[in-house]
DNA sequence: AGTTAGCACTCTCACGTCGAGAGTGCTAAC
DNA sequence: GTTAGCACTCTCGACGTGAGAGTGCTAACT
């Protein structure tokens, strides 16, 4: 029928905050009263009527009031919601506390993670960066005792990755260090590829231990990064979940079996700035419910992760996504200043 | 009253695996034809009367079955369940996954938590050993760029720490391994307090270096191990949190703030072998409907971790006892083969 | 004295009914 | 295009009811 008019959006996007706010579907007396719209309940009924018919609104059953639709938060999100951005004294917090933190990635990920949920109230996650290509920074061998020793790698982004490694013949500390300091050499500033390539160097311990130095670089590109979850209480205490057993049990067993990559699929990773998947745009039959607010953050080529917020889609998404934006440019801003 | 005699153990004992089977009051009509007692419901029924008044068993109302008592499943656990140990084939595959794992602390953590979440159905926690006192075993700097270089600590139990040092003039990586050398010297084998005893080092990068290097020793010691934890979802499909979205969400809360400490308190970690606490013998209000099994493992005075199961009070005690009790002697092992 | 059958009693649970309340859609008038 | 009026629909909680389950008590039996 007749497209969204002004007034109509305007309606569409009083039904979306207080919603979002009460989490009971909204009536044309509230929004004539509460929201001092210059228009008769009944008229304002008959907007709705048509915000309905536009696919923007639904009824939960006759006779209750409306409630917004998955279509009818994304235009919500994409043309009414507004200018997405925290207040001056709010950033200047979150920013403070990063200073304080450890210059560490991981320590980062979790002060992220921490203040998303907080802020919100909801499930957030954070991957800390990842870089696609290891590559090797510097490497030691540490005796631990006649037929043990303990293989410490140091990748270039500061990252530390160790294995054991078991000794065919009783070394001393002297000699291991000569051998470190020989396959230094060989090794320090390459990526694993460029060591597969590589001739074999002649002696067998030193090609056992690059031979184990590929594999700990292979599994570690291979793991998936340890996604930093804060939030699960703080999400399932949503009014949503309250009688839905059902709905909490998938949102926990997906926090349980780390399964992150259903929530953030890689594809959605894809644009620059903050992106919104709302209810069934979600491709994974637990977010049907849910909205997942994702931005991702560093160089999209070498080291990269992400900041998401997970909530039911009657969340505040402006705050959402200004917080989203922020910790994501923070985070990519710490890790250009301390590596980078 | 009465004692408890051999027919009122006997039937409590039916109660307990019956109700623990079924999630649902036990009524005397079951106990005599599922499980064929030689005596009719009437009789049985005065038993049940007599356990009541022990303090054994408890009616959610009148004329519903009878549910175990606190005490009741007190009384099962230390005379009734008898001898708890797994199945040959079990431990055997358990065995095995261990030794097919990488030889890592954290690692058999998150094993042993996900072996025992899975075997039960509930929630498990495992604490990874931690040593009282941080020994050094090796120091290392890495120049990262012109004005920031990478310590790395390795401790005696091969765990590795690390901190970003900036440094107040450039040095070359040469120079940074001759300072790494010489500050070998000083702390290699030495513990935090024997640190501190230490007169300071004459050059003042040497020092700025010794205090980083005490700093990130006692940042570490005071932080509280990572409990893994698993199983969440399996924990509140039990039948018990059906209903109750109170209690689910108090364990998630638990879990989500990492309060280990409050589920596993330091104290309950005294005795030597696997101990219950039952319902409100728990000093958390959370638990107050749940039951712990744990065990510590490792030496008590230097390396020690524990492993925990939770669950509600109507749990399979004899398999999480035999459970728990064989995973913490299994890291022991594994501990003692590996480091030790 | 311990055991048992019989029986009335109690309590939960599922189901249906009912009235209040909320909000709608429609109609007719402005 | 807007509005008042009004009948209609639907949810929700309260209440009542009957079936089912299991008890506690009593009286008889071994």
């Amino acid at each position: 029928m007749a497209a969204v008019t002004d007034r109509r959006a305007g309606i569409l996007r009083i039904i979306v905050r207080e919603y979002v706010e009460t989490a009971a579907p909204v009536g044309s007396r509230t929004i004539h009263d509460k929201y001092g719209v210059p228009a008769s309940p009944a008229t304002i009924r008959h907007e709705m009527q048509a915000l309905e018919e536009e696919g923007l609104l639904e009824q939960p059953h006759t006779s209750a009031g409306r409630v917004p639709s998955d279509r009818g938060y994304r235009m919500y999100v994409e043309s009414l919601m507004g200018q997405a951005d925290l207040p001056g004294d709010e950033k200047a917090t979150i920013r403070h506390q990063f200073f304080q933190a450890a210059p560490e990635l991981d320590e980062w990920a979790d002060l992220a993670a921490g203040l998303l949920a907080r802020s919100l109230g909801l499930l957030a996650l954070v991957s800390p960066p990842r870089s696609r290509e290891l590559q090797v920074k510097h490497l030691e061998l540490i005796g631990l005792n006649e037929i043990l020793a303990l293989l410490v790698v140091v990748l270039r982004e500061a990252r530390v990755l160790k294995q054991l490694v078991p000794l065919d013949s009783p070394f001393e500390q002297a000699e291991l260090s000569v051998l470190a300091a020989r396959l230094n050499e060989r090794v320090s500033g390459r990526t694993v590829t460029e060591l597969r390539r590589e001739p074999a160097p002649d002696d067998a311990t030193e090609q056992r231990m690059i031979e184990t130095l590929a594999g700990i670089l292979s599994e570690e590109s291979a793991r998936e990064a340890a996604v930093r979850v804060e939030g699960v209480a703080g999400m399932l205490g949503q009014p949503e979940f309250q009688r839905d057993h059902r709905g909490m049990l998938d949102i926990v067993s997906l926090v349980d079996q780390r399964a992150t990559d259903r929530v953030v699929p890689r594809e959605s990773l894809g644009g620059a700035g903050v992106s919104v998947m709302i209810g069934d745009e979600n491709p994974a039959d637990e977010l049907q419910q849910c909205s997942v607010v994702v931005a991702p953050y560093g160089d999209r080529a070498d080291m990269s992760g992400y900041v998401a917020l997970v909530g039911p889609t009657r969340m505040r998404y402006a705050r959402g996504v200004a917080t989203v934006r922020y910790l994501s440019g923070l985070l990519e801003e710490m890790m250009d200043r301390v590596y980078g």
